[in-house]
RNA sequence: UCCUCAGUAGCUCAGUUGGUCAGAGCACCUGACUGUUAAUCAGGGGGUCCUUGGUUCAAGUCCAAGCUGGGGAGCCA
């Protein structure tokens, strides 16, 4: 006889029947004669009640059942006498798998801190917290390859490992198998990366963009999905060194249908989230934010306000806020001013564009301006910038006088330069952060709660 | 990296002007209870007061440095 998920089971109206659970023990309760085993397989955020008679198994054989045990119940499927469940089984064999010592298992009953669990990461997914936000992680991922393959759109591998720092995205990480104790040196004294495994300095990408826009120039629609690494060393909720990232990249998109496909993308995730996630959404929206479906609810049913960087320097500068930051046109807006916009003045998600390229990277297709560039940002309420994108710039004597402007090292990007060179066309696209998804839909405060191992500054631990 | 707050039992925390200050709740263990729902009730065990150094007759408490964590900022996704 084959287990059945737990998920499965708390549907089922086969009262009487036979059934096999294998799960996690939660709690146990009871008194004298009858003992309660609330277990739990991570199919679904309940737990099954399995029911136990004392006076058939004896206390003696229940003994190492306690909280954070692995057992096997076969038993029979029945109405649950108490509330709180629909279903119930009443045991009939219990098979022991793990023990788990109550006295050192870390986990208990109660509520625990975000910040202690953080430090048990390979335990935390036995709560129902870890268990409701790695649900809805796997569903979000499922749905951003689902939404894209029924658009057409084909997914790309992009390198890990990369020989450019092209986009200059900050701190890199090195990869090397070069003894650190022992570096070869060139004649000029510095590190001789010609005896190094790729035969030249390589990193850990911090974008797979450049890379996309190759496939986009082939297949015309893509989009990559995978891990990003940034050895920034910033200390936010917001931020991880390894995180994952989607970058759609659409040749014969301009800036209006990046926003377009922008807002329909990030709908389509949360009304999946509000469709296929609902237990989970419901449990987190009872503990950790009362407001988390209705705002999910929102996002779906209301269109992003699009505005110009200039219109909202405007907006920002008649507002009469105090601002810690003054606003000036030409500075990047900062976090404060992002929110005004986006929780106070506007009240909904905002696409800023077009703005000044001195604060916008090389690549952004430039405006007849001669200020501004075809970038957008797309913001949202508690998170901040949650996609950032733009229309590329496709000319080649534009993108090659911007690179000289900025003094970019041109040397390693001769084959960006030849999607320009050969058969350029008009084209755009967006990276957007997986785990800042993961944050707005689970409505969780910090982002090293939405990943099941968070790698920050100073934490590599599991 | 900067600003700021914190670190005391397994967890969450209290600990006053430096002088019985080693404490509480929960968890755990034992017992009671005829169906529990974070069960309830009674009892019990449990400590590197983050680390190092300093001030002092005396430091959980004051000072310095460091480590770790939270919040805010910057960088960004």
């Amino acid at each position: 006889m084959k287990r059945i998920k737990i998920k499965e089971l708390l549907l089922s109206k086969d009262f009487g029947k036979e059934v096999i659970v294998e799960g996690w023990v939660r709690t146990r309760r009871g008194n004298k004669n009858v003992s309660f085993i609330a277990i739990n397989d991570g199919s679904i955020i309940h737990s099954m009640q399995v029911v136990v008679d004392i006076a058939v198994f004896g206390e003696e054989a229940l003994k190492n059942i306690t909280t954070g045990a692995c057992i096997k119940v076969k038993g029979i499927l029945v109405e649950s006498q108490g509330q709180g469940q629909p279903v119930e089984m009443q045991a009939k064999e219990i098979q022991l798998y793990g023990t788990s010592d109550p006295e050192s298992y870390p986990l208990q009953k109660k509520g625990h801190t975000l910040e202690f669990l953080r430090s048990i990461a390979h335990l935390r997914p036995r709560t129902n917290t870890f268990g409701a936000v790695l649900r809805i992680r796997h569903n979000m991922a499922f749905a951003i390859h689902k939404y894209f393959n029924d658009k057409g759109f084909y997914y790309i591998h992009t390198p890990i490992i990369t020989g450019s720092d092209a986009e200059g995205a900050g701190q890199m990480f090195r990869v090397s198998t070069l003894d650190p104790h022992n570096l070869p040196k060139t004649p000029e004294g510095k590190i001789d990366f010609s005896q190094d495994f790729f035969g030249k300095e390589t990193n850990l990408t911090v974008s797979g963009q450049l890379e996309g826009e190759l496939a986009a120039m082939a297949l015309s629609e893509i989009y990559t999905f995978g891990p990003t690494f940034r050895a920034e060393n910033s200390n936010t909720p917001r931020h991880l060194a390894e995180f994952w990232m989607i970058e759609p990249e659409m040749a014969f998109y301009d800036l209006e249908d990046n926003m377009t496909l922008a807002q329909d993308f990030v709908q389509y995730l949360v009304k999946y989230a509000l469709e296929n996630c609902k237990e989970d959404l419901n449990f987190l929206n009872e503990m950790y934010d009362k407001e988390l479906i209705s705002r999910l609810e929102f996002v779906v049913n209301n269109d992003f306000k699009r505005l110009t960087y200039t219109e909202a320097v405007e907006i920002l500068m008649k507002s009469g806020e105090k601002f810690e930051f003054p606003v000036s046109w030409g500075t990047d807006l900062q976090s404060e001013h992002e929110r005004y916009l986006v929780e106070k003045h506007f009240n909904k998600p905002v696409i800023l564009i077009d703005y000044p390229k001195e604060i916008k990277a090389f690549y952004m297709k430039q405006n007849t301006d001669g200020k501004t560039v075809r970038a957008m940002d797309v913001l949202f309420p508690k998170i901040g910038e949650i996609i950032g994108g733009s229309q590329r710039e496709e000319n080649l004597e534009k993108l090659e006088a911007r690179i000289n402007e900025l003094q970019i090292p041109s040397k390693d990007m001769w084959w960006y330069l030849e999607t320009r060179k050969f058969g350029t066309a008009p084209h755009s696209g967006f990276g957007l952060g997986f785990e800042r998804l993961i944050l707005f839909v689970t409505g969780m405060a910090n982002i090293r709660d939405v990943i099941p191992f968070p790698r920050t500054p100073k934490n590599a631990e599991f």
